[in-house]
DNA sequence: AGACATGTTTGATCTGCATCAAGGCCAAAT
DNA sequence: ATTTGGCCTTGATGCAGATCAAACATGTCT
């Protein structure tokens, strides 16, 4: 066995996955010490694109703060969202150097990235760090398949109902609330990125939101304010069965 | 570097990807027996249920002969396929014990077995095998990813043609065949199962299916046996770019 | 204050696919 | 030879969500 005791070491790039989980006690300061060396920060604006499908990708990254989306686009324009990135989210692909989708930061963003050389060279010498990756990359397999779902089979109500729990759930997981009480949080997509998530255009996003409110499953206080009083009742709007796990 | 030349082995598992990819030359026979010993096969009859979800797995296994499905499933019925395994595709998840997905034979089916216990132990003490599988699974990911695009935003028509060339794809390349000429194959699923796949309703399936054989796109010898005359056509029914690589 | 841009809501109409229903094909069972 | 059952096709109708269109809300720039 490598490695020993596991803890969780705290560093400057808060929830960054790679650096954050599994860290071996013994091994730690020497690999902290290399991943330190071949990392450095980019941000961009909301709206900003971080990187174009096709485009040459020489650096994996994670999340610091912020949000981004991957999208993939069709010639007469149509899209769809394939991935949605949140603080401590990973992407790109080591063994791949284009990338497969369009990467756009859709709030002003924060990434802390590893070039993809040296990145690779450290996985092949830290083997904790490949299936530490291959946990996550397992996880998002999971998401994308009930997102599949979701698109697949879901009534448009059902969609937003099924966005909205999503977006509670990771939001109070990001916030390590309790899951008490009235859930409170902030739409970080348009509707018109909703639309896209979903597979939806933007006014059955809006006309859908509106309903949930006037049926009393949600409060909105301005467009993207968003207040759900009981949590059961929106995860009874998903269509999911209902043991789906409280928050999480 | 903890492993040297690479080379493929040939063994009777077919295209088993655990074993036939990325084994070192110097470590193989070690490795490959320490595989053999904790390996074992299962057969399937067609229809028969693999695995149900929500079920305790406690093996990972790779398809050797046969097609099987991962489909989800809503308490009202409603049913999407979320994953389409020919042989050599991998299933089952290192790090969880509960199978997510419903795992069902729809052709006669035999898989290569590990039991989780020892394959996990396995990995820990050989990294390329995390490495192999993080491969694989990135690979699954981005299929998942382009599956999300077919259901969100393509018509019923584009999912036939999309799902034709994939088949024709896989196809063609399991039996490496050359990619010119006509392009034969037969239908591994039924109306219902593409309808599974696509998110649509087995009655739309078959209306499209004519459709394209109306159109010419296709030609269709009894129900299941399909002609491609002409792939170019059949890419050009599939709503994706263009450029998007001939038969590989 | 007015003009403009961006995002959102709401209404009217259209349409692609679902739904409901009936019948055909073919292989296996009796 | 007929029945049975699984699978597939085709037709008629309905509806959820798309499309087209207009107006509203909010913030920012001048």
């Amino acid at each position: 066995m490598a490695h020993h005791d596991l803890q969780t070491v705290s560093h400057e790039c808060g929830d960054c996955p790679i650096r954050h989980r599994a860290v071996c006690a013994r091994c730690e300061s020497d690999e902290l010490q290399r991943l330190e060396q071949i990392k450095y920060y980019r941000s961009y604006q909301a709206g900003q694109t971080v990187i174009w499908s096709g485009d040459r990708m020489d650096f994996v990254a994670s999340v610091v703060t912020g949000i981004a989306t991957l999208t993939q686009t069709m010639e007469d324009g149509r899209r769809q969202m394939v991935g949605l990135l949140l603080p401590s989210d990973f992407v790109g692909r080591p063994g791949r150097t284009t990338a497969a989708y369009d990467v756009t930061a859709t709030t002003d963003l924060v990434m802390c990235c590893f070039r993809k050389k040296p990145f690779e060279e450290l996985m092949q010498s830290t083997p904790h760090i490949a299936q530490r990756l291959l946990e996550m990359t397992l996880d998002e397999l999971d998401a994308a398949r009930e997102w599949m779902l979701l698109l697949g089979r879901k009534t448009a109500r059902e969609k937003i109902a099924s966005l909205l729990a999503i977006i509670a759930r990771r939001d109070a997981h990001l916030k390590l609330k309790a899951a008490k009480g009235s859930i409170v949080f902030d739409l970080p997509l348009t509707r018109e990125e909703m639309a896209d998530y979903l597979g939806l255009t933007l006014e059955t996003v809006s006309r859908q939101v509106s309903a949930l409110k006037r049926d009393g499953v949600i409060e909105l206080e301005g467009k993207r304010h968003i207040i759900v009083r009981d949590f059961d009742l929106l995860l009874e709007e998903t269509g999911d069965d209902s043991d789906g796990g409280y928050l999480v």
